[in-house]
DNA sequence: TCAACATTGATAGTAATACTATCTTTGCGA
DNA sequence: TCGCAAAGATAGTATTACTATCAATGTTGA
């Protein structure tokens, strides 16, 4: 059995919904690929229409400017990670089982669930994440866009993090800080493996996933205390 | 007695030293300032220019641009950091008080030093690196700017910490990791709770330092382990 | 004291960026 | 076939991120 998950964006994200036209999902989709390969701060409307075969203009139809852009690409990553941890905890009765399954989640080392959605190039856009998701919010104006919601989605997974860890032990007294510092810091180290290796103790490559061990450790023993 | 530090920093990262001119000095100096004010993506060196009676091209003459201008501040602060945790850290036997005395200082929780520079806006400083140090790094060049070794004092304070928590538990796995992440936690955490406090558990005013606590808690429950 | 040099000031200029505006064309549904 | 929405096409503006050049100033040291 063969279907997708469509995942629905808060309206504040954009200007004119790219879900529902061929152009403004070629937007979005080959946005993923452009800021994947030059980065955010390389990336502009102007190079991302020439691969499209589009103008400049009918892109900012969409998306008032890039950073919006990368705002609605990192909601719509935050809303999928959160289907996923939903998916792939449903029925388990363990809270340490599905804390245990929520770690390769948020390091998507994960097979492909019936859901995937086959047209979004899920490994682009998590590298994206990993580079560019703190652009989203490390600004001066990240006041205005909370205001507008616009990390609702970051902020709902969090939430659903933090339920998991009190799950596990009722009485943790930083849920919502260990949830979103759990987020953090797998991208973070994720970052710093692969380009400033010597800020982390992961030397090798990803096969033997020290990178999830060492998660799974920071997470269990702050939490498996008072 | 009062005295003051002299930093050396790294010939690549300026054209032209800045600690050795009147102009320099004020550049980096009023530059924090304007940084901390209207952050990094709205800075230009035009604004900075008109603040300081200068021109555009003149600060040219001492960063190749505003990234690295940014990149220099920031290794400033790195080394800062280290040398107040060699001095905080200097006589003390215990590794377990080392570590308590770090905290504080990831923090700037801290009375001044002897050797506080008086002339350098160090709150300001803080709050630009909680902002906007990450972008130091996070971008497609990071490869060439570490082989720069731009990034050195964050690898050396890393280092250090590193080196503390061995101290305290020299059959720790993942002593840089937990290093850098420790940082790095520090500091986007204080960014949610001034900024997104949904996603932190820090709801109140910096009196009682729930936030110290928080940190103190995840470092010494995750070495206290194999 | 004068010559040489380094620093800064002042002005100008360029290519690219980040938009906005407007007008035309295309295609679709009622 | 009319009407409308989406997209194409073109143009234009203010700002940014530089680079170049030359003149003014101040400092050094022969």
């Amino acid at each position: 059995m063969k279907y997708s998950v469509h995942l629905q964006m808060n309206e504040k994200l954009f200007l004119r919904d790219p879900e529902q036209s061929d152009l403004g999902r070629r937007i979005v989709r080959q946005g993923i690929l452009v800021m994947n390969e030059i980065g955010f701060e390389e990336t502009t409307f102007r190079k991302l229409a020439d691969r499209l075969g589009t103008k400049e203009a009918s892109i900012y139809r969409y998306f008032e400017n890039k950073h919006r852009l990368l705002v609605y690409m990192v909601a719509w990553y935050w809303q999928w990670l959160d289907y996923q941890v939903v998916y792939e905890t449903n029925n388990i009765a363990s809270p340490r089982e599905k804390l245990e399954r929520l770690l390769p989640i948020l390091l998507q080392r994960t097979t492909d669930t019936p859901a995937t959605p086959d047209d979004i190039d899920l490994r682009a856009l998590h590298s994206v994440v990993i580079r560019e998701a703190s652009k989203a919010y490390l600004t001066r104006h990240v006041t205005d866009d909370n205001r507008e919601q616009l990390f609702k989605p970051y902020k709902d997974l969090c939430g659903r993090i933090a339920g998991l860890i009190l799950e596990f032990n009722p009485t943790y007294k930083f849920a919502r800080s260990r949830a979103s510092s759990l987020i953090e810091t797998a991208h973070y180290q994720s970052f710093f493996m692969e380009n400033l290796p010597s800020l982390t103790d992961f030397g090798g490559h990803p096969t033997d996933d020290a990178l999830l061990a060492f998660l799974r450790h920071l997470l269990f023993s702050s939490i498996e205390r008072g």
